[in-house]
DNA sequence: ACCTCCATGTAAACTGTTACATGATTCA
DNA sequence: TGAATCATGTAACAGTTTACATGGAGGT
């Protein structure tokens, strides 16, 4: 998946694997991340197999950057991937759920701590979401017209990422309240 | 993770890899899906760190059962992490999305296809989670009584699958209508 | 005759995370 | 003086997926 999403950047424009991985932390990585380590040893192994080319720009001090270039055979990858429809709900890997699946014996004090806590890191990312909402159609659509399709789904991810710490936040309140029942009846 | 899962399940009574495979199918892969191969090596692995013992069930005919009992190493591992609340909101990794954020200069003939398809997959799923939240309610609760508390926190997992399909589709017809009408524009 | 279920495993490949490692520049 | 940003990489490990492999029992 990495491939790809590196690729679908480097049709942008060529770019640097720091580049990369701060473009990438600022979108793609709320609902797919990597880390610098990763970027790098896929962008290499990547030119090796001729879907990427990288040339060098000396930098005056500090390390020289190695661009990226996308080839026609890396463009045809990740247009490959785009023209094979999705035909699975893709599954979903959420820890959280985990353990509160195993909760039962648990000191209800504690997983409803935990809840409240996991409310405020939700309510925190729905936050960073309607920043970087104002910050697309405020700055990005405007300053870059040519991109204005581009955007359009770009947003329409990050409303995903928004719905979804909405509902998670009603799921915890739903969950804490029954767990505050459930206390209470003993 | 699978270990922790393992672990959560075998505190319930002795399983064999099959056992568990069933179980998890059942219920937590709707948030952390195993494969075979994945537990049963994951069960050897534990087995000669002490925390699960195994025993040889013979069959007549057919392979014989590795039945598996969690060990007092065992129980504290999966208590630790339990006690050790999550400080992070857990991080999803969501194919589809990436598949929109790099969809602008896709048909979107295509796109809206396989919008229609996602969602219909979806509504699947929340059909299975319907399926599966009556079988709890109807059967397991009122079967197994003593698992009433148990019941309630697997009920709560299965709500957010609920809630998170509900979500999906929504925003499925959200985009699916945006696409449309940024069709007509032109 | 063929499919599904029961039941177990190994091996290889792929993917992803954590830790180690360096070093200049800029800002508070 | 110390932290953050720019900029790159390697190595070891952990976790996950895919493919290969076997074979009886019971139902259609």
């Amino acid at each position: 998946m990495i491939r790809t999403i590196i690729l679908g950047y480097l049709k942008y424009q060529p770019m640097t694997g720091y580049d990369l991985k701060q473009n990438l932390d600022h979108s793609i990585s709320h609902f797919w991340h990597a880390h610098h380590s990763q970027i790098y040893t896929t962008l290499r192994k990547m030119e090796e197999e001729g879907l990427v080319t990288s040339e060098i720009i000396p930098q005056n001090g500090s390390p020289d950057r190695r661009v990226y270039t996308i080839t026609p055979a890396g463009r045809k990858e990740v247009e490959d991937w785009l023209n094979q429809p999705m035909t699975t709900a893709s599954t979903i890997k959420e820890e959280f759920l985990v353990r509160i699946f195993f909760s039962a014996e648990r000191d209800p004090q504690e997983v409803i701590a935990e809840l409240i806590l996991q409310r405020k890191l939700h309510e925190e990312k729905l936050h960073v979401y309607l920043q970087l909402q104002e910050h697309l159609q405020n700055k990005i659509q405007k300053e870059f017209p040519q991109l204005a399709r581009d955007v359009t789904f770009w947003l329409s991810t990050l409303r995903m990422g928004m719905r979804f710490e909405k509902m998670y936040m009603e799921w915890l309140d739903e969950t804490l309240n029954e767990i505050q029942r459930l206390n209470e009846q003993k």
